[in-house]
DNA sequence: CATGAATGAGCATTCATTCAT
DNA sequence: TATGAATGAATGCTCATTCAT
């Protein structure tokens, strides 16, 4: 399945860009991008304040950075495992499965796309989470596929259903990063279940 | 259906505190909290700045009343309209139509809901959010009631399926406040019609 | 010897302003000047915060009126103890004795002429404390009615000698009010004692 | 005798935490604590005013600092001056005039001495002022000294007659700086005669 | 006279960003 | 490139004072 990436010792130069994103990624999942300290961030990547604007223009933009390098993770990590599965409905339970393995594996990053997509509608109104169009079109093509094939309802726009699951999903992630209290993967599960017998086609 | 309260000049008392947290709503729905100014909701609701903490600790207080006073709305709301209502399909429909058409008629709330469930996950283990689980539990119960009466299926965990059912409309809601670029109670309408047929028990 | 006057139930309208002041008094004590709050002192007195407004104009004057009133009870109270007592040493002892009896029965007065007389040098400048001049004036005239006697030493300047006898007295109750551990009486009998026949043993 | 420093250039580092330390002794002289801006002890010092809180807490942590740092400056001369003299009527007269010197010197020493000393009692009871205890030490230490070589009374607690000896010092110090009307050094030479000797005419 | 809700000027403090080294 | 001391704009909150009732 998925395992953690161990702490690796990066070169010098993109290291450094990388330990600021995963700094990032630590302290935005905990404290919020508010709250979240430029100075916590360097004192996690240890590295000075300052050296965070040689690569990044500022706040917002690293947040940007650390949203996009997050989905990023999660679309090659799709890709891979959808890679030789045919039939819709098991490509869709691989999406669910490998979305919901992904935040066990890297928790930090579902409260990152979390939050990061509930800023204020302002700030997601400029902002173009390519990254994340390009993660839920994944999902949706999904459903056209399943559509095509003739096993999924015609009625079903893709993109809004691809977003329906994807807010089924998120939703779980965030229950159990508050506090873990259920089994995450079982919850994929039942939506899975749930989600294809509610939107198989009636032929 | 739903019908949006028109400006009412309310009592100086109560008046001021209602005409704050409207305000509040306003302006933490367009910029979100941090980005969200006293003086400005303060110049929103017409009154001077020191007068906000007449009636509210700080800002987060004034925070938590606005969510709080959002849910209590729809849960007033959810809770006449499925008022007589016994069938557990419909009781899921009328909800649906209901949170939805929330969303349309007062769609800062909307943004209120989606920023505050998303604050850092450090904020959320801390607030207890009493009314929002009163919300759920409404869903919830209509999903048990559905399980009792053997049109659900069994295996279905109430409150789970409740939040992944919330994390749909959510997300919807979400989506159309941005854009506004779809039929909100039309996807609604699939909604209710993909998770009842999902969920149906075969007997 | 001094005995504390008991709470009073004043007229209505004199009545306020006494309370006011007497409250004054006690969160000045306690608190400070810039510490004190006027709703506090509004709450001690039993008045609303705005009733303080209609005998003072503002805080300033209230520190002043209080100052003034504290000195002015010392005042009489030593004219009256003085009263018929004719020679300079006795005098100096009766003030003395006065002094630090007023502050064990009104501990507060001592922090309000502590505190009110090490304001800012600025402030100070510009409020002339004529009571305090009056107080301090009934001692330098001890010295000087000593001095004509022929008992005091004529190298003193009586307004100097006052003042650093007052420097003594005042430091004394400072430390008693802060932790009391000394006998306040007993340190007045050795000032008296010290300044008249110095601290040479006599050996 | 005492001279007054010059205004060095001092190194970067602590430059700054001294500049910044100098300027609040002027500004806490002339305003008092509660009057004193942060914004004007920066402008004074030419720094910014985020940069006082490079070196200092909050504003009270910098008054504490000033407090101490201008205790730590009596100590010092005193210390040196005492050194080798012997004899206690003579380190007495010392003390009076280092004390009352350092006042000429540097006047501003002498409001922060008297205004910090006088806070609230509620600030003084939960601040012990070590350096202030120290510096009073000498003195009491002096009187101790006395007492074992038989010149002084043994009557007298050395502790409450240092700190007596104190108010008088601090009496002067306070009127001297409100307006310079008085020779500051012949009335210690008066104190130290009188506090010797007492106050009755030889005849 | 009395009230106390409302006001809004004022200030300590924070923290993203800069730049001399 | 990297540093981190320094900056200073920005803002939540306080509280003396006012004034409609």
């Amino acid at each position: 399945m998925i395992e953690t990436k161990k702490e690796e010792s990066f070169s010098r130069a993109e290291g450094k860009k990388e330990r600021i994103t995963q700094a990032a990624i630590r302290v935005f999942a905990e404290k919020g991008f508010y709250q979240a300290k430029i100075s916590e961030i360097a004192r996690s990547a240890s590295v000075a304040d300052g050296t965070i604007y040689l690569y990044f223009g500022n706040k917002d933009e690293l947040l940007i950075h650390v949203f996009e390098v997050t989905m990023e993770h999660f679309i090659e990590g799709i890709r891979a495992e959808l890679d030789g599965v045919t039939d819709p409905s098991s490509r869709l339970e691989v999406f669910i499965r490998h979305h919901l393995g992904m935040i066990e594996a890297y928790p930090d990053h579902a409260a990152v796309i979390t939050i990061e997509l509930r800023q204020s509608p302002k700030f997601m109104r400029e902002y173009k989470a390519e990254r994340f169009g390009t993660y839920l079109k994944v999902l949706a093509e999904i459903v056209e596929h399943g559509q095509r094939e003739g096993l999924f309802r015609n009625d079903l726009v893709p993109w809004l259903t691809a977003r329906a699951l994807f807010g089924m999903l998120d939703e779980m992630a965030l229950m159990w990063v508050l506090g873990r209290k259920f089994d995450l993967q079982e919850s994929g599960r039942v939506i899975h279940d749930v989600f294809l017998n509610g939107t198989l086609s009636k032929g």
